[in-house]
DNA sequence: GAGTGGTCTAGACCACTTT
DNA sequence: AAGTGGTCTAGACCACTCC
């Protein structure tokens, strides 16, 4: 038995939320239509889901059903923007500006995103929180996987979300390397701060539900009256 | 049913665990064996087993059987200290400097800290990393719930170990909060580095595996060559 | 009441490790 | 060969949601 049943269940599904049968915020059929379907007992088909759950891809509810993740505002902010105050709470940002260009890659950006892509697609915005400069993102995504992206600007507060709604790529983890920098003379007038501001800078690879790397992105965060939480396990 | 059968047996497991009756590293009994001792079928104890691994706790291995997680240097290192160098690689920090004392808890580590400790045991120590200083740790825990700490110093690198071995103290999971900030004088000197220098300070609670605070720690990090790295999921 | 996921059982067989 | 965890099945009943 080189691959597990449950696994090949899993996988099933999986592809089936990629290619669009079962779109986001959908129900999927009950454990046992599942398994009779795929010739399994619901035993096993029940294993494919909980793993599915495990990993964010799919929410189960007790006398409700089965759904495909749905990214909201606000769970995409929960998941993907770490960003708490001093008591624990969710720091909510609004956008302050935005620019989008689209542009040749560079051979470092084509070799880590999904695809090869010559062209990407480069977003630059601030985020404010309580009326003062937080953070400045660089954004990079391949030009060939969101088409027409530039046209939609001025883009949503959550990304993640347009990415699931206009191009049904679903962002299920992602990994950060951070480090401490100080702001500097370019970014400080844009943000209105001080040069010497000390900063965390964040760069993320965020992988859709196939484990591809469809975003590059550069947080510049100003640390004065936020944290960056996390838990480790 | 207000709790699950399941739940019972995790909670028992873990119990046994918290009290010596299962030291770190030893083999628990097969699933069969629990099942039979607290009277629930082997698939119930199986799912318990499951969500004690999901945990970190215990470890299990086809063919060998299932084990209280023993922590390492390595494996401690590995899940707590989150330091990468720019490939990936894990790094190993050595010690440096370190100092023990024994004082007054202030009201808000005596809140923080599990059992509303009146003394604590303060550790400040130095790491490096390739010959130069990486960070600087101030770990604050409870002097009843670590009696003798300061007659053992030098302490071991890998403090959590330390923590299994002489004290069944198993840290499980740790909280984390970082901001970014700029090394200044005092420590400039202990760390032989730029007073100027960029850092990343980390605030962190640490869990046992009663989800009891034990320890906080603050680590200040020069993230020069290396970077904190972290998968958000 | 019908349909969903959640829990629990009993039993079979497979894969792996150790003796 | 014996013992362990890993997979899979079939069936029962419970708890929750919605019509």
């Amino acid at each position: 038995m080189s691959e597990p049943l449950y696994r090949f269940v899993f996988n099933k599904i999986v592809s089936r939320i990629a290619d669009g049968t079962h779109p986001p915020g959908s129900m999927l059929p009950s454990e046992i239509d599942i398994g009779h379907e795929l010739k399994v007992s619901q035993g096993t088909a029940r294993k494919a889901l909980i793993e599915l759950e495990r990993k964010g891809i799919i929410e189960r509810r007790q006398g409700r059903g089965t759904f495909v993740t749905l990214r909201t505002p606000e769970s995409s902010l929960f998941h993907f923007f770490r960003m708490r105050d001093a008591d624990g709470n969710q720091v909510v940002p609004d956008l302050h500006s935005e620019t989008i260009v689209r542009r040749k890659s560079r051979a470092e950006e084509s070799r880590a995103l999904y695809g090869d892509p010559e062209e990407v697609y480069q977003i630059s915005r601030i985020r404010n929180f309580e009326g003062k400069a937080l953070s400045h993102e660089t954004i990079i995504v391949s030009a060939k996987l969101f088409p027409g992206l530039q046209e939609r600007s001025p883009l949503p507060n959550s990304l993640y979300v347009l990415f699931q709604h206009s191009y049904s790529c679903i962002i299920i983890s992602a990994r950060e390397r951070l480090k401490a920098s100080i702001l500097g003379e370019e970014l400080a007038a844009a943000m209105k701060s001080d040069p010497a501001t000390p900063i965390i800078e964040a760069f993320r690879e965020s992988l859709d539900l196939l484990d591809r790397v469809v975003e590059l992105r550069t947080s510049l965060m100003i640390t004065e009256n936020v944290f960056y939480s996390i838990t480790l396990e």
